[in-house]
RNA sequence: GGAAGGGUGGCCGAGUGGUUUAAGGCGCCUGUCUUGAAAACAGGUUUGGUGAAAGCCAACGUGGGUUCGAAUCCCUCCCCUUCCGCCA
């Protein structure tokens, strides 16, 4: 969520961001309204407030019967007053409210300008592509074929886009995520395992409500929401709390199953397990100051391409352009790697610094060393990395002709020793 | 799922309709004193909104209601503790 004062005072900064992003920006018009609308209802309501504060104090003391009648009497009327416009301030707020919560952040000035996806810009490429005497097979044969990837079973279970994994492929997915997390720990952030279902207050700080509710499940029962991604209960940890300066930055990593309805993709990456309503992803989490949260960004970006490396995937990194950059982000890079079998590139990472857009939503402060106010916190995500596209440019890059998989060495410790999956 | 008790400032804790604009204590900050520290004493110590400012308004788990006036009375929901039941 933005600031409502920096919109009033800067609304051409937030138009051009709008625009930017190929949005609507007639939006601000009607901010700016409901702005002006709120505060002259705020002196009303109040200094009518004040009055009956005033008046009540006097009432208790006054000794007359007559007097005190009267006075009652008086501030009868003005209670109903002050009702009527609580009233219409609630309204306004509801819809001013409503609205901010819609409105997607600022881009970073060094957020590239651009129409969608296409206008996204490649910053380097890293490693060799594999090379074959024999046409390598997609995940989607070459699993079947040796047994690790059952769809249809999935299918039967579950419906489209559901499949299991068989033996050593799950194995395989069970040594990333172990190998992954043990990483981060070296690399700086502390583990945490969370809730994977979450109520709604936790989503909307996040920015994922009310935007994007069509993309998550829902159990209307208990009113709960699984996770689209660790970032959600990572960011919620923290609602309404001050942390230290002296304890910033705070880094973590969890692994979390992830659940999305994908339901504005319908149709797209059907074949293999390229995209399920229900995958696994590793997550890195900051907490910084905002004057750290650029310096964070490259390391959280870093900390992702080595997870690449390490794996010995052949990689990718991309900036968003202001076209396709996410509703709560400022700056975001992803991280595609190479997947012979499939001949293209995955996206495995996205990195973002949010700057404090999550940190009002869920009013997550620090409490600055030297005196002064207290202050929103930066915060920043990046996935490290997300599983099933991970598994596929694992399996696809180290197939042999006879359909076996060479493990990566970094992994081998996770499946027993086991050096080749046949 | 059932029963009982509870939820008040950074923490402990008083408060059952009007000098409570939340007592008192602890912690913390500043000052005095001191070579320094401790102790003592004095002052300060939540957040948000609004306003040029003084100030004003709001918040005692949540949301409603009653009232001139609600931490306090009524209703709703949430959470915690203890006991019972069930259970990986």
């Amino acid at each position: 969520m933005l600031d409502l004062n920096f919109i009033r005072e800067q609304p051409d900064v937030l138009r051009t961001a709008l625009a930017d992003r190929q949005m609507d920006s007639d939006v601000v018009e009607t901010l700016l309204l409901l702005d002006t609308k709120r505060r002259a209802l705020l002196v009303k309501v109040e200094s009518l407030k004040a009055q009956r504060n005033t008046v009540s104090k006097e009432i208790s003391q006054t000794k007359d019967a007559d007097q005190k009648q009267e006075k009652i009497l008086a501030m009868r009327t003005v209670g109903d007053e002050i009702a009527a416009l609580d009233e219409k301030t609630r309204q306004v707020d509801e819809k001013l409210t409503s609205l901010l919560a819609n409105i997607p952040n600022i881009p970073d000035p060094s957020t590239p300008v651009g129409k969608d996806e296409n206008e996204n810009v490649v910053l380097r490429t890293m490693g060799e592509l594999p090379k074959f005497d024999f046409t390598p097979l997609p995940h989607w044969e070459l699993g079947p074929k040796i047994g690790i990837i059952d769809f249809d079973r999935g299918v039967k279970l579950t419906g489209s886009r559901f499949y299991i994994l068989n033996g050593a492929g799950a194995r395989l997915q069970r040594s990333l995520i172990a190998w992954m997390l043990d990483l981060h720990i070296r690399q700086g952030y502390e583990e945490r395992y969370t809730p994977f279902m979450v109520k709604a207050d936790t989503l909307f700080s996040a920015g994922q409500l009310p935007k994007f509710v069509d993309n998550l499940y829902h159990d209307i029962e208990e009113d709960l929401w699984m996770v689209p991604t660790a970032e959600v209960p990572l960011t919620g940890m923290y609602r309404d709390e001050v942390l230290e300066e002296s304890t910033l930055p705070q880094r973590f990593t969890a692994y979390t199953p992830c659940f999305r309805r994908e339901k504005m993709s319908a149709g797209r990456d059907v074949r293999g397990i390229k995209r399920g309503h229900q995958f696994d992803k590793v997550e890195m989490y900051i907490y910084c100051r905002p004057e750290d949260s650029m310096r964070e960004l490259e390391k959280m970006l870093a900390d992702a391409e080595e997870t690449c490396k390490l794996l010995g995937l052949p990689y990718r990194v991309k900036q968003l352009c202001t076209g396709d950059l996410g509703f709560n982000s400022i700056i975001t890079y992803d991280i595609e790697v190479w997947a012979a079998g499939c001949d293209e590139w995955l996206e495995v990472s996205s990195v973002s610094n949010v700057g404090d857009f999550q940190a009002r939503r869920a009013n997550i402060k620090y409490k600055p060393a030297e005196a002064g106010k207290n202050r929103l916190v930066h915060t920043l995500n990046g996935s490290g990395l997300g599983m099933p596209r991970t598994l596929i440019s694992v399996l696809e890059n180290n197939q042999q002709a006879d359909g076996s998989i060479i493990v990566p060495e970094v992994l081998r410790p996770w499946m027993g020793g086991v050096e080749v999956i046949r």
